[in-house]
DNA sequence: CAACTGCCTTCTGTATGCAGCATACTTGAT
DNA sequence: ATCAAGTATGCTGCATACAGAAGGCAGTTG
């Protein structure tokens, strides 16, 4: 392989999303470039990955290719069938039906710990975060929303201060994001999706735990009603 | 490395605790090994995980050791430090209680989506697992018990028909087996879990969801108040 | 005597090579 | 013409080799 490739591959995955300065492996910038690639659909679902193409198409050797791909293999967004390599795991309406439930339990649970644990700097951290959301339906840029918006819950989960909780929603959310992205097609579903938030927000700041629960699980099953003709 | 040692080392994976004609490749026979080793405590928490010297244990070679090294990472098993290498992970009482809070919730959902959409068969099923249990709790085969017990829960689990939340569970469940084997030291301990088992399994026959989550969570939560002195 | 610096050892991170297996294609037979 | 069998190609699975980094130890200096 020509040292070219090697440096841009690496550059640009180095550059792709985090800080500036953080040691990144080069392991860690696999997994997360090739989780973006499936998250965006550049790898479709149901695309067998090749080992050797896509590990010269980003500039690395097959063998930390092959650690990343065990990696988000047990995440659940890649399948390996022994012998016959890698494939961009297939999820049905019925999957991301049975995940969004799953998580719609989990954030329920997060928000009642939270109204309980959460500081008053997390809270007004989330406030914060919520208004930059605002800003961003407001000018309508929809991936820094949708950021902001993934921000959102996972700040309420961690504000539980149940680190399993965090681990497991983490686990969870990367088979989710792609769908979660499309859940805001359309002006009118964002809309609701934005006046679902308002509740969700209002009831965290008084710590309402009953409200904020049931406020989050039925935000959650809404999304999925918006989404699931897409899918 | 000599082939003798390959051999050994493949031969005692292969035959480990698998089916035995089901092709298993190598990276899952390090990962269930390694995930052993570290739940009977042979890789204490906390120890410094040498590739080479683990891989020279095993037999196997450090490429297929550190995939499964990784795999194992992204469950949270074990901690990789970029350029200092893999330490068993330690569980304080805190993270323990945590995912059994996590569990809690997860199992509760399982049940009542059980109580809805298991098949008459699943539950018999499920009774007999119950029976053979109590068989075990009976001639004191702890070992035999454990198993059966973990195969209960997670028989519920998956009759729920929501695949999403039998792969949380299976992702969870394996910082908490060390942690539930304990679980049962002591017999006035171990017949307490007996008798909740059967509560469980009662409400399970009704499809009584609302008994058999909460008889779930608190089995869970008693399973926690056992073990808390022995962590 | 203590602290710092430079070297050395050892381990991790990555690349490459080799062997076995799966699949596809080709050829021959019915 | 179709199906089956054999062969060939290419990919995966694993091992090993090499390079770079981290930590330890010793020697030297303040």
């Amino acid at each position: 392989m020509d040292q070219q490739t090697v440096d841009e591959g690496i550059g640009s995955l180095a550059t792709e999303d985090r800080g500036p300065i953080v040691r990144q492996t080069l392991h860690d910038a696999i997994v997360s470039r090739v989780r973006d690639m499936i998250i965006e659909g550049t790898l479709a679902s149901g695309t067998r990955v090749h080992e050797g193409n896509l590990g010269r198409e980003l500039g690395v050797s097959r063998t930390p290719l092959r650690e990343a791909l065990k990696f988000l293999a047990s995440e659940g967004l890649i399948e390996l069938s022994p012998g016959r390599g890698a494939v961009v795991r297939e999820f049905t309406a019925k999957d991301i039906h049975d995940s969004l439930i799953v998580l719609a339990q989990l954030e329920a649970l997060g928000a009642r710990l939270a109204c309980v644990n959460a500081t008053d700097v997390q809270v007004r951290e989330i406030c914060d975060l919520h208004e930059r959301m605002l800003d961003m339906y407001r000018t309508g840029e929809r991936r820094a929303y949708f950021k902001l918006n993934q921000a959102i819950h996972s700040a309420i989960l961690r504000s539980s201060g149940n680190d399993a909780l965090v681990d497991v929603h983490g686990w969870l959310l990367p088979r989710l994001r792609r769908v979660r992205y499309l859940g805001h097609e359309g002006p009118e579903n964002w809309a609701a999706a934005v006046a679902e938030h308002e509740v969700i927000i209002a009831a965290f700041k008084k710590r309402d735990a009953a409200t904020l629960s049931r406020a989050l699980s039925e935000h959650i099953e809404a999304g999925w009603h918006r989404m699931k003709g897409i899918i």
